[in-house]
DNA sequence: CTATAACTGATACACGTGCATCAAAACAAG
DNA sequence: CTTGTTTTGATGCACGTGTATCAGTTATAG
């Protein structure tokens, strides 16, 4: 159990531990100048010796610090987008005891350039950091860069922006192609068979990192199953409908689906009104309503997604976390590969 | 973008925008009386129009608030529960700076008149919240409304407690016995076939909702297989060994196995000795580091769990949003049931 | 040994809220 | 109207930390 009414140490009692005044301990504390190294170390040893811990609620109090964030989304207002919109305006409402408040701003994510100047335009007495979700370009890259040197917190967010590993908000879509695979390959039992891949557009790094997986599990696993190459939509319903009826009718043995884009309609209407509706399992990407609708009557078998909300809060805990000058949990913020069923919503 | 250099509204300006003084917007805000309606109503109207939310770090540094949590964990050191506490210290890490701090304390699950004794030993001093893991019992159920006149927070943590639906951070077994059913039944190939199902005991209704689920499933939708009754392995491993093997020996047309408990290690162990082991189709509990490393090698074919990490978490959450009068977002607060397979650990 | 620079201490106020006390004002009952 | 009660205002201190100023103390260089 907890020792007795102990009360954490403040700075006076670090002062009183290490012989010197709350002044001088605050120089230590905050990185001023002006501290003999020697009287540093004291500091610091009291610091370890007591297990002080900065109280930051009294700390932003002070400095009267506090949280806005962006999110820089796209303008596409797919159900993916939207649902990530819902969840910000959520956490905000929850977040907002704790002077942390976020918004969206839509950018359009496909003119680097005109990312680059909104980013630059931003003044740190408005926003303390931003999450950004576009496709990776070195321009995006380096307003990145230099929106961490003037103060405001920068996070790549979902799209993957090479560079920034380390510290990014981002899908393993190399596992999530590769967990599709398995499904398809595993539900299906057919001896043998081709699969479908219908996907937005395989320019971005997403659809191409997501069919790397899936191949590779295909290809070692499954020998019997053919994943035949990637058809792409190009957002537009209509071309989507003609190219997977017409792909259908000319592949009579395609026993599976994917879809790596999170707009499922037009691909899925297509496959139910051909005559192997029941006969294809089918896998797709993100937890949208139209997702959970086809889950439940059984049209879709598996969805592949991320928890929009967990995505969303865990952002703005990482961009908190780097003004905070605090590390971020691992362990915390690793997105997990949900894998959904009817079962399981 | 955020309006520029706006302050949030501070109680001055509450007073000042109803009229009153400082001391009559603090007897509202805080629920003390002697305030006549009529000026209650004008301070509340000026909450509403100025968006006023009360600076939780400010107040808590003011009433030198802090928050100490228990979590109350069996005996049974078994690797689930060693995973709680590890997360309970990564958690404790990462909280203090905001004043929380979470202890365990383990106790005797199987004894409740010991819990409810120990629950009533705490005192608000000490701790400000108790998250509680232990089967479901009147005594229990009982001990846990006194918490709560105490003025301790207390949260049932992944036992059921009926009562406290809405307050506590549980499990969904009936859908994780119906997901582990719909993986076997579709992941075994077999025209027809039993399925063996392992538990530690019987007796607790967590295990009897993942039955039931189970069973719904199977019978509803893959009837051409057969689950045989639940064996019970009482947490003795040469016993599971026996039964185990026994029952493969005398039904030789097992094609898939459930493992129920947390503890997976002696029935795989005897499933791997006999001469089916390839051919059947295993489903296990929890990411513990033994299943993880079955799931690599094939052993275990998918693994139903909750995210630990994400259950001590949610839980410290709770406990403060119940001290803190707020409440809980709900989407946050709902633990999902994840699907694990070798490609997305 | 002085003159200068580098360091340290003392002190004060701020942040937004909680809490307590006492006086002043408004109201109700007789 | 007086008396007593209820409601309100004014004021002050506290919480733990950040920030600023100025005086006082050492150390260093010349």
């Amino acid at each position: 159990m907890f020792i007795k009414s102990t009360t954490p140490p403040t700075t006076k009692d670090l002062a009183k531990a290490a012989g010197v005044s709350r002044a001088t301990v605050d120089r230590v504390l905050n990185g001023r100048d002006g501290v003999k190294q020697k009287t540093a170390e004291r500091v610091n040893a009291a610091i370890r010796e007591l297990g002080f811990v900065r109280n930051l609620q009294a700390a932003n109090l002070a400095r009267q610090r506090n949280y806005r964030f962006l999110f820089a989304l796209p303008q596409a207002r797919d159900e993916f987008v939207q649902q990530i919109v819902r969840h910000v305006e959520e956490a905000t409402e929850s977040f907002s005891a704790d002077q942390v408040w976020a918004k969206v701003q839509h950018i359009n994510e496909n003119d680097p350039h005109s990312i680059s100047d909104f980013l630059r335009s931003l003044d740190a007495e408005d926003v303390s950091g931003v999450a950004i979700m576009a496709p990776e370009t070195p321009q995006v890259r380096d307003a990145i860069k230099r929106l961490q040197e003037r103060n405001i917190a920068a996070l790549p967010f979902i799209s993957n922006q090479s560079g920034f590993e380390e510290n990014c908000v981002s899908i393993d879509n190399r596992a999530a192609g590769a967990t599709a695979a398995t499904l398809l390959g595993r539900f299906t039992h057919a001896k043998s068979g081709s699969l479908m891949v219908v996907s937005e557009s395989m320019q971005s790094r997403d659809s191409q990192d997501r069919r790397l997986g899936f191949d590779e599990v295909i290809n070692t696993q499954f020998r019997h199953l053919r994943a035949i190459p990637s058809l792409e939509t190009y957002g537009d319903a209509e071309r989507a409908t003609a190219i997977i009826t017409a792909t259908l009718l000319r592949n009579p043995d395609i026993v599976g689906l994917y879809i790596m884009s999170s707009e499922a309609r037009a691909p899925l209407k297509a496959v139910e009104n051909s005559l192997l509706k029941n006969q294809i399992v089918t896998i797709a990407h993100e937890r949208t309503p139209f997702a959970e609708k086809a889950l439940q009557r059984g049209a879709i078998d598996a969805v592949i997604a991320q928890n929009t909300g967990h995505l969303v809060r865990s952002a703005i805990r990482r961009l908190k976390n780097m003004l905070d000058h605090r590390n971020t949990l691992k362990s915390q913020e690793v997105i997990r590969t949900e894998i959904l069923m009817k079962t399981n919503l």
